[in-house]
Order: structure tokens, then C-alpha cells, then sequence
DNA sequence: CTCATCATGTAAGGAGTTACATGATTGG
DNA sequence: CCAATCATGTAACTCCTTACATGATGAG
């Protein structure tokens, strides 16, 4: 249900097209939360039939039309409850930590494969991290820039440090991450003696 | 589809009733894997359709049916297969991250309050997985017991080094949540001066 | 006889994935 | 004129959640 608060949380800063947010959710907040245009488009939708967002139509040739969603009132409302209220967690489902505890059904070979594929696929999301951290950090994430060209003096300091506060967060993830992984891969060798 | 692959892992140390298996996944599995027993009675069905486990009946009183589930050889090998097959792992969809970076759309009060929420979340899980892996330590966990008592004294040392390895990354996982809201705290207490 | 535990499910719906499908505009 | 980019979706499916639903057995 996040999915329809993170195309708020993007839209408040100004109005996009569902393609727009689509790019914003490949690059930028696609770092936090992914999500296929087979499922924002609809969204969409759904989100101006419940009065949330209204889209602002243009044509385009003869039958392309270009819908430019605004946040209505309701809308910013609807932000800002889902702001304030708890967050629902859910009880973790965690492939990578369920394999593990399970290592030894299989050779030194596939638990290293294994390991090797963890740290992999978590270098690629701490290099996507850190770059935006550099962004946040150096004001060029584009995202951030028209953020703060609607944002008063007073608050511009916050809505960065949040921003960063967050991307640390997701940095030091998958430090830990890759830290467990070599960890693990280190206790594959002592487990195998050769 | 890992569910399928979590209740194998366990039924491949001995036959289990759904309830039985329902009950692993509220308590020592639980703490990887979650399922609910809605999710655990039809995955069954649909292994037992797919040849990977076999029923043996069991009566009791008139109409009640209780099933023990074994793994054949096909579900033995599935299981294996996965083992050694690469992960698919899935983008980040972190709703905790994603209002963190928005944080400041809300006043101190309510940030605090997601943060300490955040905090106490993990606290509950820490507190679990700490205890899950003094159980691993004390060799005093049920199920890990069940395994040992079927896993040859050679591969003894990796099966309790596994399960102790894939803990140690949930509880280090679950600190670095909690120093993280803690540093959002101090975060807040420096953007509001009051 | 009543309560905890054992035991097994269905139904409806929400969230997300993967694959498919189409067409317009702009720049080189 | 062709490719990249802009622009918008549908369909089928899996996985998971929440709520509902029923009944047996054994211990006190």
C-alpha cells in the first residue's frame, strides 16, 4: 500500500506525467522503492477515481493523451496521514538468511557461489546508494534540486539531512550486508579443510 | 516461492503435520520465514500435487484426518536444485526508508515517533534472534536437535556453524536498524532547536 | 463440562511480477 | 527514414494477508 504515498511523496513536488514518475522511480526514488509502470499506470488511476491526484490533460498528435497528475487536497491530506501514522511491519521473509541456515546441504562449491552472488548483488545496490548520497550531499540529484526550489529557507536544511539520513541507512545496509557475506565466505574455508 | 523451499528444509529432517510445520514457522523458522497457516495447508496440497511430498494418513476419531508429510526423492532433489540455484533477488520496497526521506514534511513529534517505532520493531526482532541464537549456542533449539540427531557426525560442526552464521546476520542486521533511528533522533533533536 | 490444544481448511482481496501490446514525436 | 524516447496501458499469474469457518481430543 506504500506504493500510492511514494507517487505522492514525488508528485507533491510538482506535477508528472506517469512516464515521469516512472523514470523517477527507475533512477532516484527507485533506489528506495521499485516499482514496473505495469503498476504505476494503474495506480494512477486508481488514485484519481479515490480524488487524490486530478490530471491535468494534453493532447498529443491525434489520439496520445498526456496526463499531468496534480496532488488535489485530499490528496496532500492523504500524504501527510500516512506521515503520521504507524508504520505497519511486516515479519520477515528473507531468502538469502533461510538459505544460509541451510548451507550444509550443499558442497563448498554452491555455498561460495552463493556467498560470492550476496555480496555481488549487494555492491551493485551500495554503489547505487553512494551515488545518490554524493548527489543529496553535493545538491545535483535533480529530484532534490526542484524539491528544494519549492521548499522555504527554514526548511531546507531538514528535507536534506532527511534525505540523507535515509540513504545513509540503506548504505550501511548493505555494508552489513557484504560484511556478513565475506564473514560467511571465511567460514566456508574453515568448514572445508583441503 | 521460497515458502515451498522453507517447509521442505524442514520436513527433510523428519514427517511433520501442517500444524506441526505451522507451529516451526511460529517459532525457530518463524524467525526467518514467516507463514501463516492459510498460506501453509495449500502449499502443501499443491507439493504433494507436484509430487515433492507424500501424505501418511492418519485417523483421528471419525472425520479428522491428520497428515503426516514425507519428502520423496523429487522433493529432495527440488530442494537441493534451489540450494544450488542463484537467488532471485528482489528491488528494495522499504516503507521505513522511503518516509524517512521525507520526514520533513511532518513536525518533531511525529518524526520521533516513527523513529522510536522503528526502534522498538527491531528491538522485538533483536530480542528474538539473540534468543534463537542462544538456543543454536546451548544446542538447546528442538528442531536443530531433531537434525543433529539425524546428520552425520562429520557434517555436525556445519550444520550448528550455518544456522549460527545466518542468525549472526539477522541480529547484526536488526543493531544497525536500531543505531540508525537512534542517530535519526539525534538528528531530529538538532533540526528543532528549541 | 469446559478450555486449551490439535487439526484442517476456504474465500476474498491486495500487492507485485512478467509478458505482451500499441502508437506518437523528435533528433540525427 | 530510422532509432530513441515519449507515452499509455492490459492480461495472466503468483504470492501473501485477513477474515472466516469447523470440528476432535485430552486434561483438569
Amino acid at each position: 500500500m506504500s506504493l500510492r504515498y511514494a507517487l505522492l511523496a514525488i508528485l507533491r513536488v510538482g506535477p508528472l506525467s506517469g512516464y515521469d514518475l516512472q523514470k523517477q522511480f527507475s533512477q532516484s526514488v527507485g533506489h528506495v522503492w521499485h516499482a514496473p509502470d505495469s503498476q504505476i499506470y494503474p495506480e494512477l488511476r486508481k488514485m484519481h477515481h479515490d480524488g487524490l491526484i486530478e490530471p491535468e490533460e494534453q493532447v498529443r498528435g491525434e489520439r496520445g493523451t498526456r496526463r499531468l497528475y496534480h496532488v488535489t487536497d485530499a490528496g496532500e491530506e492523504a500524504f501527510l496521514a500516512w506521515m503520521r501514522s504507524p508504520l505497519p511491519y511486516q515479519r520477515v521473509r528473507d531468502p538469502a538468511h533461510l538459505r544460509a541456515a541451510y548451507l550444509e546441504a550443499v558442497d563448498a562449491g554452491d555455498a561460495r557461489r552463493f556467498l560470492e552472488g550476496h555480496i555481488a548483488e549487494w555492491e551493485s545496490e551500495l554503489e547505487q546508494w553512494e551515488g545518490e548520497l554524493r548527489h543529496i550531499e553535493h545538491l545535483s540529484n535533480p529530484m532534490l534540486v526542484r524539491r528544494l526550489a519549492v521548499t522555504p529557507d527554514s526548511e531546507r536544511e531538514r528535507t536534506i539531512e532527511y534525505k540523507r539520513f535515509a540513504y545513509e541507512g540503506l548504505v550501511e545496509r548493505a555494508r552489513g550486508e557484504i560484511d556478513w557475506a565475506r564473514r560467511g565466505l571465511a567460514l566456508v574455508d574453515r568448514l572445508y579443510p583441503s
